[in-house]
DNA sequence: TATGAATGAGTATTCATTCAT
DNA sequence: GATGAATGAATACTCATTCAT
């Protein structure tokens, strides 16, 4: 990469980082270009610049973190730690995701309604690869005897389910910090699958 | 009530019908108040006999919901029946709500995105109300030594969360029916509290 | 006329008077149908059975007003009075239709913006007899040599022009009322003709 | 000022310039964004790339005048002659105002209806500012016993009533120009004083 | 006569997007 | 690379008017 091409990719990132923020605040639909704009000292125009259009923006916000999800599974799942305890990491780092990302997170769970097809594939494939890890951590405890549960893939929803809604109601200023969260949840959650 | 109060308020109620699922499709902020209004064969002139704005009549598919599940709730809490039992229940009424009004469920989960500070303190308070019999039932259970669990508010919010979840990937034509997930919801989310 | 026909002229008088009232708070454009309605406790399709449209009810109203002023200019004219007092006591009875009718007169100043050609002949028409008058009684003055000016028209129009001012400030509880206003109208503007 | 910021001063006064001409042709409330973007070869969203909205483009319109009119009010103030004269000079100011700028002067006599709060007072204050000038110029005229009449605000209203009406029926091909309007004005008007 | 309900034409406003400079 | 300016499609909302009952 050479020195315009890095400085490139480092703008882009900025402008990922500040739409985030401002689309977290706003909602995607009322955030407008100005605002995102606004918030790095830029004008509307030069956002163009970097992306294609708006859709292309987020899609890439999106994009960041779902790479960041996958990239934390596919460490777990070479680690040599019981299955149990796999599934407890992955609890613990989707919780510090849907808490430390809970602006760009919040988009995910609707994209259908925001993204057009091209993109939409591109997000529901990374998607199934993320939730697959869940499903083959949960698999390897059933063999093993570690877990007994019935419905697989009903469980990883229910786990799913509760952690996403963390973003819903969860603030920095709230009565639970973060390590406390992700202890409650990985230990809670868990029994669902004994 | 007279009749002609009757045919208006059973037509206000069409209109919420037809409104939610317009918005289920769309999303809240892509539906416009000509869809609504086609979906049911008027103009979007008529619609604003019934409604005053497009937030007031979104915010009346919101209570519509909300006044259902509360009275569910207080239905429950009347009932001679264990702790355990109750959130079952709750659940398996949670849940039933969750698919059957998929539609406007979805839309409660960011309500301060949408409404007006004038509806948004009604919106709460319901929905205040309605946490608040899970937790009574959860704190029965804790009382009478059927649950031994610690952290009461945070289970409370993995169970809801667990089941708001669902209206995010449910599907009639999945491969699970209402009872189904009525049975695996009850059993499985419970199991957090033991 | 028959006692139907009574009662409507009635109704149709009331319904000019609403009118003048609503118009007068919120301005022709500003006062709906359902206002006007509203102040008399009908409903806005009511109205249609008295008046063919809402510029129709404003040209009635407008008329209504204009003839009680042509009427009282015809009465002066016979008076058998100088020049001078016959102006005098013009100036006095348009102050006090100025001031009685604040709500409607306000229309007559700019009636080509509002009405429709067919009604906006007829009341040029009364408008222009109503002006003569005021000129004839002006000519009659310069004939017998109580006034001396040159610029009749001109006159006339300072004159009218400072009393229907009038409107644009006057309110019942400011500092002169009507009869006050009379009187200085009369002494101070005739000076011009002088 | 920067050439930027002068060029963006020059469209803003030609888009009021037209503005005005649009607003006195069809009236403020029938005047459309599109009618004022249209007389200038503009379309309507770039209007709203100079002002905020109708009622604000608007405003500036009506701020234009006024400013004009307390410039020459200031002027005559500072000069050395008589308080008939500063009268009479400051008539036919008002004359010239009224007549050359008609289309937004007309505007003024009803601001309450159309303005929001934030606005109207600043109308009312700059208005007041400048009757202010013409009872000054009364009083001073007064003192030195050029003028012995006892209703100082009165007379002051019934000069500007008659000036201002001039615009609801002068027009260029008239029989007047606007110098004789502004001889006879100022020789008829200063009567009321003496 | 009166009215409840429906209509649809009209309008201000927003905002993503474009493009010349 | 950046931006100021312009654009136009989209959309919520208003209100005079109609008409069946």
């Amino acid at each position: 990469m050479s020195l315009r091409e890095k400085k490139v990719a480092k703008r882009r990132e900025d402008i990922l980082r500040s739409a985030s923020l401002v689309i977290a605040k706003r909602g995607f639909q009322h955030a407008t270009m100005e605002d995102i704009a606004g918030e790095l000292l830029m004008t509307k125009g030069s956002l163009y610049y970097y992306f294609k259009n708006k859709q292309d923006l987020l899609f890439h916000c999106h994009n960041l973190i779902l790479s960041k999800a996958l990239q934390m599974m596919e460490e777990i799942k070479t680690e040599d730690i019981s299955a149990k305890e796999k599934v407890e990491k992955a609890i613990r780092g989707h919780v510090a995701i849907a808490i430390e990302e809970k602006e760009i997170f919040n988009l995910i769970i609707r994209p259908e309604q925001i993204f057009s097809e091209e993109h939409i594939e591109l997000i529901i494939e990374k998607r199934n690869r993320y939730t697959d890890y869940f499903d083959q951590f949960i698999e390897e405890g059933i063999q093993n005897g570690e877990f007994t549960l019935k419905q697989k893939k009903m469980a990883r929803m229910m786990i799913l389910g509760a952690v996403n809604w963390t973003q819903v109601w969860y603030s920095d200023s709230g009565e639970f910090d973060k390590e406390e969260l992700q202890n409650i949840y990985a230990d809670s959650l868990t029994r669902i699958l004994l």
